[in-house]
DNA sequence: CCATCCACGTTTTTT
DNA sequence: ACGTGGATGG
């Protein structure tokens, strides 16, 4: 008996072909992750391959992780040496070793979106854009085609050259590309058009990875675009032991470029593709999987297959159709209660899924009012946020000089009388003479052009000059400390005293753990690791299972995923599918908002319940939406409607009105879990005298507390770190 | 140089 | 409904 006896024969079939191209087709819930963690033990225990010369490529980095641990309790050893990562890290890695045969330096920072859109401002005033006729979204979203494509500004330019409507188009990518170079920048999907640059122009490079990852597989595959896809094929070449695993009815990342032709073609690129077929379905109840196998039935565009499950047929789908999104979002409350605390199942059991992230709102609201423990992915990720892209802005600058993003971003921040004037002065003279703009601020010449403020800009330069220095002495969370120490910048929020300057103080408290959690992990700790770490993570990857939450998502997060018990909400015409798609011309993009209604349904094990609204607020506008199109694809005997019955059941559930609904209750934060938010504890666990260990600052000894507005004020005497004040509801002391 | 106010558009999804 | 960004006045 050895461990492969435990599946069937596809999947050992999928598990046992280890040489030569292999295309599994693997439906929803049919083992996937099952098999690619078993093909990578069985390349290392039985064919007797090195674990380095495997390589994994993963959605997210939640999925990478899960998939080490894995390997790590099948495989004895050397599951250490194998790439499992996501497309982006992995070319990351590639990178930091060898662009600077692409002329970049090789500590480049790492853009996101709201960098993108600072940049493509820039240039839009650089080339007398007026963006109110292109919208920097739009031009980005145009190069981001373009990449995607692996297409060049020159080969855009090329393409695009009769056109006249794309004239300004080239232009700002030309910029675009040229102001990243000259921060040492690259956006998300110069990650990877810039690996394949490299290997394409240096054929030993190339062919070094080549021998090195003899082994290569793509989970995910339909989600991949076609530089991603050019990538693989590159490493893959010579040794041809490809393995991509994926569905094409799962594909719902085409407005990002997937192109699910890769998944439709890729028998054509790789001539002898085997091709091997996952059909058993172990996540789901037959009826559920009925439900999802009748919806996306009604798609034209895909490769046939028929899952199919021995699982019992377990109960029908629940379906309502409320007169409110209100009483919708009560609704799913009640059932999640009912669910957990009489019928004896967890919180994390459940998880509410959506189409659009502002559906959060109610259900957080609902949620916090009924004590029922809940986080929220997405929205707006932990790293995007004010406080925390000011404290990175800080790092990237001693980081990297040539960040002009980072180093204007953070130049008056806090506010030190520099402002618009003198940054447009300093701007000036660095285009003129070919510096970066920190660089520039160095130069005697420059500061001596600034005038009135010229005595701050000095100031400022020094400060980081005197942060340099120090980088490679002290930690990054050490850093960080100095930083917000000698800025003032927790200080300043500390004297809002609101809410709001709280949350952000606890942000930036998270940031350094995250760092210190950084320092910990890391073979080899730097500053530039740290920022990439975190230029790379998605929201997703912070879920943590052993804390009991219901999960709030997107459908798209929720990819990959599955529950117990998932509340699909919102299913209206409009919503899901959305408005865009209905009103598009190509009846293709309704085919995609299925796939994601697929998606969703299959995410389910054991229960599903799904929910409409007649009338609900987008937007600031009241609308009255029809149940969605998808809905009436599922047969009716497949659920149960309720009828009467819900009626006489008085609901002990606290909705919010109408009025209440329209007040924010508190910015959603991604990162926290928030029943359990404590802004002043009733007792601590300790007092004047006692023993108590702090996260970074380790033991020592409380030497004062002192009851404060909100809550209680510490001082402790540390052992090493000398006396710190701190509130105690985000100090988080233990008692020792 | 900075704070405040108003107008606008934004939302479909994200590494 | 919300945040952003531009304009305005101190």
């Amino acid at each position: 008996m050895s461990i492969y006896d435990t599946l069937n024969d596809m999947q050992q079939q999928a598990v046992f072909r280890t040489e030569g191209p292999l295309l599994i087709l693997a439906g929803a819930g049919s083992g996937k992750t099952r098999v690619l963690t078993h093909r990578i033990a069985y390349l290392i225990e039985e064919k007797g391959i090195n674990p380095w010369n495997i390589m994994a490529i993963t959605f997210t980095n939640k999925a990478a992780g899960e998939m080490k641990e894995r390997v790590n309790n099948i495989v004895g050893f050397g599951s250490d040496q194998i790439w499992v990562s996501t497309f982006h890290s992995t070319c990351v890695r590639i990178l930091r070793r060898y662009i600077d045969r692409l002329g970049y330096s090789n500590n480049f920072t790492i853009y996101d979106t709201d960098d993108q859109k600072s940049v493509m401002k820039d240039v839009c005033k650089r080339l007398n854009i007026d963006t109110k006729i292109y919208k920097e979204r739009n031009i980005l979203s145009q190069i981001s085609k373009a990449k995607d494509e692996f297409i060049s500004p020159e080969q855009f330019a090329m393409i695009n050259q009769n056109d006249f409507s794309k004239k300004r188009i080239i232009e700002a990518y030309k910029s675009y590309q040229e102001q990243l170079k000259n921060n040492n920048a690259l956006d998300f999907d110069d990650l990877i058009v810039k690996t394949v640059e490299l290997f394409q122009n240096n054929p030993d490079i190339l062919e070094s990875y080549q021998d090195r990852f003899k082994y290569i597989m793509v989970d995910e595959y339909q989600d991949t675009n076609t530089v991603q896809f050019k990538f693989i094929s590159l490493l893959a070449k010579k040794h041809r032991n490809l393995c991509v695993v994926g569905d094409d009815d799962q594909s719902i990342y085409k407005f990002r470029g997937a192109n699910i032709k890769n998944i439709l073609n890729f028998e054509e690129v790789f001539s002898d593709t085997f091709v091997i077929k996952l059909e058993q379905n172990y996540r789901s109840t037959q009826n559920i999987l009925n439900a999802a196998n009748e919806v996306i039935k009604h798609n034209t565009e895909r490769k046939d297959k028929k899952l199919w499950t021995d699982h019992k047929e377990g109960d029908k789908i629940f379906f309502r159709y409320l007169d409110t999104a209100q009483e919708e979002a009560a609704m799913a409350a009640t059932e999640i209660k009912k669910y957990v605390e009489k019928e004896g199942h967890t919180y994390r059991d459940c998880a509410c899924l959506y189409r659009t992230n502002a559906q959060s709102r109610l259900l957080e609201e609902v949620f916090m009012k009924n004590n029922i423990p809940y986080k929220i992915v997405g929205g707006i990720n932990f790293y995007q946020r004010k406080e925390i892209k000011d404290v990175l802005a800080y790092l990237k600058t001693v980081d990297n000089g040539m960040d002009d993003l980072a180093v204007k971003r953070i130049i008056n921040i806090p506010k030190r009388g520099i402002g618009a004037a003198t940054i447009d002065k300093i701007q000036t003279y660095a285009d003129y003479n070919g510096y970066s703009f920190y660089d520039s601020i160095r130069q005697e010449e420059c500061l001596n052009a600034i005038g009135r403020s010229e005595s701050k800009v000095r100031k400022f330069a020094g400060f980081i000059q005197m942060l340099r220095t120090k980088r490679n002495l002290i930690s990054v969370s050490e850093l960080i400390e100095e930083i917000i120490e000698d800025t003032g910048y927790v200080s300043e929020l500390r004297a809002e005293n609101t809410d709001e300057a709280e949350e952000r103080i606890l942000n930036i408290e998270e940031l350094i753990s995250k760092a210190v959690d950084y320092q910990e992990k890391a073979e080899e700790p730097t500053l530039s690791g740290f920022l990439e770490e975190v230029a790379l993570v998605a929201d997703i990857d912070s879920l943590d299972a052993d804390s009991d939450y219901v999960v709030l998502m997107t459908i798209h997060s929720a990819k990959g995923l599955e529950f117990p018990n998932v509340f699909l909400c919102g299913m209206e015409d409009g919503l899901f599918p959305s408005y865009m798609t209905i009103t598009a011309d190509d009846p293709l993009e309704i085919e995609e908002e299925r796939r994601l209604c697929y998606v969703a349904i299959t995410r389910a094990m054991e229960q599903l319940h799904i929910s409409c609204a007649k009338q609900r607020m987008i937007r600031g506008e009241t609308q009255y939406n029809k149940m969605s199109r998808f809905l009436k694809e599922i047969p009716l005997e497949l659920l149960d409607t309720g009828k009467q019955i819900e009626k006489m059941e008085k609901s002990k559930i606290v909705k919010p009105t109408q009025t209440s609904a329209a007040k924010p209750i508190f910015k959603s934060k991604a990162f926290e879990t928030k029943q359990f938010k404590v802004n002043k504890e009733a007792n601590l666990e300790y007092t004047n005298g006692d023993r108590v260990k702090h996260i970074k600052f380790g033991e020592g000894t409380v030497v004062d507390i002192t009851e404060g507005g909100r809550d209680y004020e510490v001082t402790v005497n540390f052992d090493k770190a000398g006396v710190k004040k701190m509130f105690a509801s985000f100090a988080k002391l233990k008692k020792v």
